[in-house]
DNA sequence: GGCACGTTTCGTTGATTAGCGAAGTATGGA
DNA sequence: TCCATACTTCGCTAATCAACGAAACGTGCC
């Protein structure tokens, strides 16, 4: 049994998926077939087997099936691995720099401790409904009501082909933070707004004068 | 590399190689065949391919070729790998009962925290010479004394065709006892003295009242 | 309904590799 | 010196499995 599971991380194309799912966001098969580097029919006979060996578990939504780690055990597996091929046996694998931890993209939607503590006020002022915890949101009428105040559409964000609103699993603060349509939506406002601004060689963002004043404490996120 | 890693011990003869080293006692190319029950020249090319990997390490010891695992990091991947095959994600793997943790017999030698405390002992008093570190005892002339004073014949222990004495690392104590032909005279006395007897239907041995007496007292060993 | 897209299933091919036995190397004892 | 033992190397065979393209399936959009 444990050689089973060893032997469903040991294919390169394997790896290379599951290496990519560390950082706890969910990715459909096709963009894990791009980056395992191999065809679609392939990618899915791989991901077939990591669900069969209990390595990811997939979640249906319309006609995207997104992949994710299990659960922390997995990646601590593969953490403990990388630790091996690495041979640093020493401290801890890199730290996150501060920067990216407070405050980052994570695709096209925000992450980091910003945006964690943002997903938290949003639930805690119960404008994300958390419907039955399997990581699906939707907007209550008074989230509906505040995320019109700052500018979204949210009529047309529900619109686009995706999944609305929902948790990515934030790697540097191992909580939640608002992904989907509505995610990019509001890093959007908050780009166009100037309440950070994109740091142009990394993913890391940064909040601006300005978006303390109107980021900040309107949302009352402390970074 | 990860993947040629856990590629490695994704194989059923090599992970049972792997999982029978995890106690942390060396064992031979022929042993590991037995145990992984596949013949001695397969054995022979997964050691290597184990050895390439740095999973395993070898030391030559006359005709013999003493195997085990490369060190503390290994056993963690193994464990991490045991806890998602068994689905116990919880707190951890089932503890050792007590008594087996105080005294059993590994092989032919002692075990256990009075095994690990008598290696201890026989260091501090000058008994053991450590060598080079590398897990290779010898005998001081005091103990050479010391062992003959209790009835061993330190001479043709010497000239048995086998190590003569050695660290065993403890699985439970995760600290070395001694082992080879010097800790296998070690517990022959101790049985034939009666300090010690033998559970008949594990590998536990209880100490007696006798043992009490002549042996914890004598050897200054807190059990 | 028809189309586009994401994904899986199926069939085939080529490469990798585990397995064995026989022969070779090395060490130690008689 | 010769033999026994421990272990490895070599050559071969059979099985496994990753890879692809083609086709089927399912979902959502027009």
């Amino acid at each position: 049994m444990v050689a089973r599971i060893a032997a469903a991380i040991g294919e390169p194309a394997r790896a290379r998926m599951l290496f990519c799912l560390m950082d706890g966001c969910a990715r459909t098969s096709t963009e894990l077939a791009v980056v395992a580097d191999v065809g679609a029919s392939t990618a899915s006979a791989h991901l077939g087997r990591l669900a069969e060996t209990r390595l990811v578990k997939v979640s249906a939504q319309g006609k995207h099936r997104y992949y994710s780690l299990v659960g922390a055990d997995v990646a601590k597996v593969l953490e403990g691995l990388s630790v091996l091929a690495t041979g640093t046996a020493g401290p801890r694998v890199s730290r996150v720099p501060n920067r990216l931890r407070i405050a980052r993209t994570c695709y096209d939607h925000m992450a980091g401790s910003a945006g964690v503590a943002l997903h938290d006020r949003f639930v805690e002022q119960a404008w994300l409904d958390v419907g039955t915890g399997d990581g699906t949101y939707d907007l209550t009428a008074a989230g509906e009501e505040a995320f019109a105040a700052i500018g979204i559409d949210t009529g047309a964000t529900r619109a686009q082909r995706r999944r609305f609103a929902c948790a990515c699993l934030d790697w540097s603060e191992r909580r939640p933070h608002l992904a989907g349509a509505l995610g990019a939506a509001f890093l959007k406002v908050a780009l166009a707004r100037k309440w950070m601004i994109q740091d142009l060689d990394s993913r890391a963002l940064s909040v601006t004068a300005r978006g303390r004043q109107e980021f900040l404490s309107r949302f009352a996120v402390q970074v």
